[in-house]
DNA sequence: CCAAAAGTGTTCATACTACACCCATGG
DNA sequence: CCATGGGTGTAGTATGAACACTTTTGG
């Protein structure tokens, strides 16, 4: 082959920002000011410049979108997107997906690019009701099924939460990320007996009913060794 | 930002191609014809073409050096490497790194590119002794892992693996890869009793001196439920 | 005292570990 | 018959699922 067949390609990096809300998992999403696709909604990225490493390229996204230090969160690559016919520009921009956890964020600078920045529940997207722009369903789909998988075997899900919290906090990550309910008493045990998960403080947070329940931190540990199952707790009857 | 800050790149793929030879983990390697690191041991792989997606790049050049069909063997992204001085040419080089598994092949084609083709023990190349062109370093060890963690939740350890093969053949892929001896019985029980993970036939096996061995081909399952333990059985004591 | 949520104890089932033992074949 | 590797049985242990139960608060 001579040189000539290499192509040239942009790159960017494109951003799944979870988070829950209210219950339910969010994903943050912008809507295209420019073409192509303006007006749709698409996941928040950008193009790679100058010597950054697509990494380092999410991470600036990431803290202009948020305003919070990238340090403080959690970024993972998701994959490559390539498809020739992706992006209808001339020039091919082949992207590479990242996965963000972040505790629930006000939605601050929709100021750098002026795009609207929104948080979407991920179940109305997940059920094709919504177009997003490029091929971000499917990105879309692997980031969650990533996130998904992450929570069995890593102690990610404490990201989600504010930096004290409680087990029933936690416990609502899992459910809310795997939209199952789990056993209440054996998730507490669970994450009490995993090694260097969650450790108690000495605070208490008082409940609108109820015995008040103790305040954790995230612990020095990030793999979870046994994993935590995923099996739905059978539906209590009537 | 302006259309100008976004830099313009080529895109490669690179192939870590496993495979298992004499009980142990090899990984196909070329000397580099060209600068830069003329001389030096690489990764296949090679840059994107025309339309083609990066896994197609990657297809075609796991059939360049193998000459095997890509639909029999597994291939998976493992991930984007993109430190702007990985390659020290003056246009940047983004790379997406690939896993392949493949059975034990002749490595026959090293025909179009004239670049030699060899298997090497990665055992050899994970102590660091060697070093590779560009990060493929990092890549390998990305790689490998990657395969090792694939093992245990997958049912891809079966394509190392002739198309009929005994429980010890496929015990031996587990133990090259992992580096650990595993207990016979235990891991006889654990593969019958997985659901697909393996199909009896009518064939059997003469082995050198003992029992033959009853012949299994791959089962339809592709994940591998529980999973595999990867805990080293206790050395027999003499 | 009652409701509700936090947290603990107990039982049963499953799955893994270790290892004893039997089976089938070649020499 | 013996060595060797293939294959089965089994007892002890660990983990998880289900759920009864106790604790601690606000009203």
């Amino acid at each position: 082959m001579t040189p000539r067949d290499r192509v040239l390609v942009h790159f960017t990096a494109d951003l799944v920002i979870l988070t829950i809300r209210g219950g339910a998992l969010h994903v943050l999403l912008v809507e295209r000011a420019n073409e192509p696709f303006a007006g749709l909604l698409a996941l928040p990225g950008g193009f790679l410049r100058g010597a950054e490493t697509v990494r380092q390229a999410a991470e600036r996204e990431l803290r202009e979108e948020t305003g919070v230090d990238p340090a403080t969160l959690h970024l993972e690559q998701v994959g490559v997107y390539s498809a020739p016919d992706r992006d209808p520009r001339p020039r091919r921009v082949i992207t590479c997906a990242f996965l963000a956890i972040a505790p629930d964020l006000p939605v601050p600078t929709a100021g750098s690019d002026a795009r609207s920045a929104r948080w979407t529940p991920v179940d109305d997207l997940l059920g094709g009701a919504t177009r997003l722009a490029f091929d971000h369903d499917q990105v879309l789909a692997d980031a969650v099924e990533q996130a998904r998988e992450k929570l069995r075997f890593s102690t990610v899900a404490t990201v989600f939460c504010e930096p004290e919290f409680t087990i029933s906090d936690l416990r609502e990550v899992y459910e809310a990320v795997w939209g199952v309910e789990l056993d209440r008493p054996n998730f507490h045990r669970k994450v009490t007996d995993a090694d260097g998960f969650i450790i108690p403080t000495d605070g208490k947070r008082a409940v609108p009913t109820g015995r008040p329940a103790r305040l954790y931190r995230a612990g020095p540990a990030d793999v979870l060794d046994p994993p935590m199952a995923r099996t739905a707790r059978t539906r209590p009857r009537f």
